[in-house]
DNA sequence: CAGCATCCCCGTCGATACTG
DNA sequence: CAGTATCGACGGGGATGCTG
């Protein structure tokens, strides 16, 4: 059970897993968008509101990117003014099956969390000064 | 079901649990070490080894915001020649839980998010090229 | 309204060299 | 062996202004 394994590692491999996640938690506004969408269509301006604080820039840029994985649809209406309207699809979907299991872990474990986190400061700063 | 919701987003919260998952997929290497440890603990050096090509510098900063997050234990005997041995604690093996069902998703979704990157090249070339 | 263009900041990551 | 020190590359993200 802990007897130690030979340590190959398969996510050296382009195709691994990990690697594919379209949800990456260094992309800040990924999640975000994504529980912005869940609730039914949106449209670009309906987004910037909940999501305090994007510019318009790194919004287009984070939606296009969950585009490119299929994650949302964008629709075009030919209108005036402009209409666009963002859209999970089941691929999209299907991602908050994880995203809620990291969730649920954070909020099961948060306190044990903060805890050590706030123990490994009090100890550092005896040495640090 | 897909009627509209305020949008109330509580990831603006400092605590929310996404903000305080301890392997934030932008941080590259948290991961595999992880699954590096996953059989048991192990030397700096041992870790070295299949993480090919991580620099010293990156793997001792990413041990120390593991151990800070209390994910994992670094213990330090007084040796000669020195040695030092990283084990991942109860609250880090619970970390398997939601990074298993990430890397269960990737597996079983690969191939739809492969072919949503193709396409989308191929349908951005034309307007592009 | 729904973006794009431009410039800049900063954190992660990497390469290299050195130390107790 | 197990790191630290220093420098530099790179990319996400932000601020501001402009356009169809």
């Amino acid at each position: 059970m802990t007897v130690p394994q030979p340590l190959t590692a398969d996510f050296f491999d382009p195709a691994c897993p990990s690697r594919a996640l379209p949800i990456r938690g260094g992309e800040k506004w990924s999640w975000k968008i994504m529980r912005c969408l869940e609730a039914g269509p949106r449209r670009f301006s309906e987004l910037k509101v909940p999501l305090r604080g994007i510019t318009p820039k790194v919004l287009a840029e984070s939606l296009r990117a969950l585009e490119r994985d299929g994650v949302l649809t964008r629709t075009a209406y030919d209108e005036n003014p402009p209409r666009v309207e963002y859209e999970l699809t089941p691929l999209g979907r299907s991602l908050f099956g994880p995203m809620d299991a990291a969730c649920a872990w954070a909020r099961e474990h948060l306190d044990h969390l903060l805890a050590a986190r706030e123990a490994y400061e009090q100890s550092s700063e005896r040495s640090d000064g």
